[in-house]
RNA sequence: GCCUCGGUAGCUCAGCCGGUCAGAGCGAGUGACUUGUAAUCACUAGGUCGCGUGUUCGAAUCACGCCCGGGGCUCCA
């Protein structure tokens, strides 16, 4: 559920639009016409009260302007209004009218306003385009008869829609957010608390560029972010034009790295003590439980309409396990109680200029554990276990404590009652962490922290991260039976060990490409590369050797029997980054032996070349992958077979 | 959602003050070469110039709308 974990670097609560406000609606349809004339003939039930001389009109030369006011207009008639005005005048300017006519047009809606919000809209449109353009009112609830003379060139006839955007729906929790006071200072592992514009970054640039990110919102890029690039060249991931934005395509050998990710947190949340589960990606809107949540913190959501129902696509896992919580029957000696479901997907409407390759997606894959705890002294022990074990998941993946910066965030009470706590975490990682304090509890939580990643072009995006919960166990009632016999509520943890997958793979490309302009080699690690070794043959007599090998080894060894020449083929097998090369020819046939170039070991333009068995080169892959998943190789073996998928 | 830049062959891009402007390199296919650590040579095929509408005798080129991507703003449980 945690937006830190897999996306955003910000722990504030997105506005939540409550899924009634969902959408703000108004139809247009906008006629350029020689001329527009109506009558009104007799009024309906819902007829406005007009004077005698405004129930006819004329205009020549104007953009007519049938409009039908919504249902959901009523929310904020005059977001509505500002929308509606702007759209017409930039339509009547664009086809050089000066004038306009208003003309109300049920028919254009299914889901009408009330009459008074529709007036109120109508007077309110009249007057905003009154300054810069002539305009007439058509009367609003009368049966009319209206002549009009469509222009008929490409401009000349338009529908829009009106749609205001979520964030203009000021709910209770965005209220709530604007009287949200930070504070923010910098914790050192000697415990000390420096004020943020007092704390010497000297030797920290990372943390520094992480707070200035945070605080400042510095940005400055001019470029595509590396990982862009290399997701495509390596054909691991691509954009998908034919979905929406934000929603990729993964190739094989992206697929394959995403799913030892996830299998490899699984496994770790595993040994944990999590169970793994699985729940729908979505939910009923007007589920009355959700809809207190949604309330409080939606995303922009997904909608689908299916047959009687609203639903809403999941942002998190959140529901799904919060629901199954509910019905369960929970003792205190199954606590802490954990359980985790891999999201395949999380989806989140994000903005269209937010998105980036890997690193903010629509939909995205997010490990979501929660941990019932009996009461905060045991939240609070459990967090520091989740704050280990997420340390070490990023370590394994390929980043380590100097890959990323720490954000502690909490609430002043919180934070008087655990001093010694927090400083403890900061100890852990030995370095300065950012950290943010609430005068008051603004969100479901009164402790979090993210382990945050500063990428190529100095943007900061959060990785892992846990928070412990002290509301949703109320608003999902989810109890567990005490020792006493009473139902009590439990305090819940929402953990994501290495925050979203797809941010994952983002942040080891990310670093790769630093790497790689500070004029080191890049590389994944082994136990993720696609082709963990590539055999090439020298000639075609070397092949049946070469595939003896390949199974000898029993990783995931490739063949590159193309036609082409050994210079070629070492040349791709660097740009894709091959952990290990073995090129066979007749000095191999000879010796029994392998000269392998190991990539690790290698400078640019220096491949460090070793000689060595077959048993020594399979030893070697034991050690570098021992206790990480294992997944065949995810293309055929040779790559006289493979196709291009870039 | 707004602003801005871009979309030409599978990929990277040139052409773009309207008129042999439909091109190059890589990739792909075919043939030759049987190859020892960052690109072997030759030939061939491939494109509604993102989509639509308009302006014009004539549009890849100009205008408008839309779609997709990059960046910025906003936003970022």
């Amino acid at each position: 559920m945690n937006e830190d974990a897999t996306q955003s670097s910000k722990p504030l609560p997105t506005p939540p639009p409550s899924p009634t406000h969902r959408v703000v609606l108004l139809q247009l349809l906008l006629i350029h016409s020689d001329y527009i004339e109506f009558e009104a003939k007799r009024p309906t039930k819902v007829a406005e009260d007009v004077p005698d001389d405004a129930k006819s009109g004329r205009l020549e030369e104007a953009l007519c302007a049938f409009i039908a006011v919504e249902k959901y207009d009523e929310d904020d008639p005059q977001a509505v209004v500002a929308q509606a005005s702007k759209e017409i005048a930039d339509v009547a300017t664009q086809v050089k009218a000066e004038r306009v006519m208003l003309y109300p047009y049920a028919h254009l809606s299914s889901a009408l306003s009330s009459p008074d919000t529709a007036v109120k809209v109508m007077k309110g449109l009249e007057a905003a385009l009154a300054g810069e353009f002539q305009v007439m009112r058509a009367p609003f609830g009368w049966y009319k008869a209206f002549q009009l003379s469509c222009k008929g060139h490409p401009l000349s006839e338009l529908s829009r829609s009106i749609r205001i955007g979520e964030g203009e729906v000021v709910s209770e929790a965005l209220k709530a957010e604007s009287k949200v006071v930070s504070h923010w200072k910098i914790l050192t592992p000697e415990g000390k608390m420096v004020p943020v514009e007092d704390f010497d970054f000297t030797g920290h640039e990372k943390l520094q560029k992480f707070v200035r990110y945070e605080i400042e919102k510095a940005r400055a890029v001019d470029r595509i972010p590396p990982h862009v690039e290399l997701m495509r060249r390596l054909e691991l991931v691509d954009y998908e034009p034919g979905s929406d934005p934000g929603n990729l395509r993964f190739y094989p050998k992206g697929r394959l790295i995403k799913a030892l990710l996830e299998n490899y947190v699984l496994d770790r949340a595993g040994d944990l003590g999590a169970m793994e589960v699985e729940t729908p990606i979505m939910y009923d809107m007007e589920h009355p439980t959700l809809k207190k949540y949604l309330d409080r913190f939606p995303a922009r959501q997904y909608a689908i309409d299916a047959e009687k129902k609203h639903l809403f696509l999941r942002f998190a896992a959140c529901f799904g396990q919060f629901l199954m919580g509910h019905d369960m029957t929970v003792s205190y000696k199954s606590l802490p109680l954990r359980m985790i479901e891999i999201t395949r997907y999380s989806f989140r409407r994000e903005q269209r200029g937010e998105l980036v390759g890997l690193r903010r997606l629509r939909a995205f894959t997010m490990p979501d554990m929660h941990t019932l705890c009996t009461d905060m002294k045991s939240a609070v022990e459990e967090f520091g276990k989740q704050y280990a074990a997420s340390i070490s998941v990023l370590d394994d993946a390929g980043l380590d404590l100097k890959d990323y910066e720490v954000a502690i965030r909490f609430t002043r009470d919180f934070y008087q009652e655990n001093e010694d706590f927090v400083k403890s975490l900061v100890n852990t990682v030995k370095k300065p962490v950012l950290i943010e304090t609430w005068d008051d509890r603004f969100f479901y939580f009164v402790l979090k922290f993210e382990f945050n990643f500063v990428d190529a072009l100095d943007k900061a995006s959060a990785l892992s991260t846990v928070q412990i919960d002290v509301e949703n166990a109320d608003r999902y009632d989810i109890n567990y039976i005490d020792a006493d016999g009473a139902a009590r509520r439990p305090i819940i943890l929402h953990c994501s060990p290495s925050g979203a997958i797809e941010r994952l793979m983002y942040a080891l490309l990310e670093k790769e490409a630093m790497k790689a302009a500070a004029g080191e080699v890049p590389m994944l690690p082994v136990w993720l590369s696609p082709t963990q070794v590539r055999i090439i043959p020298v000639a075609e007599r070397h092949q049946a050797r070469a595939f003896q090998v390949a199974e000898a080894l029993n990783f995931r060894v490739d063949v590159d029997d193309r036609e082409e020449t050994v210079g070629k083929k070492i040349r791709d097998a660097g740009r894709e980054w091959l952990p290990y090369v073995v090129v066979i020819g007749d000095d191999e046939l000879a010796s029994g032996e392998l000269t392998v170039t190991i990539r690790a070991k290698s400078q640019p333009k220096e491949p460090a070349k070793a000689g060595m068995t077959v048993d020594e080169l399979r030893l070697r892959l034991q050690e570098e992958t021992a206790g990480k998943p294992w997944r065949r190789l995810p293309l055929p073996q040779k790559l006289s077979e493979r196709p291009k998928f870039v």
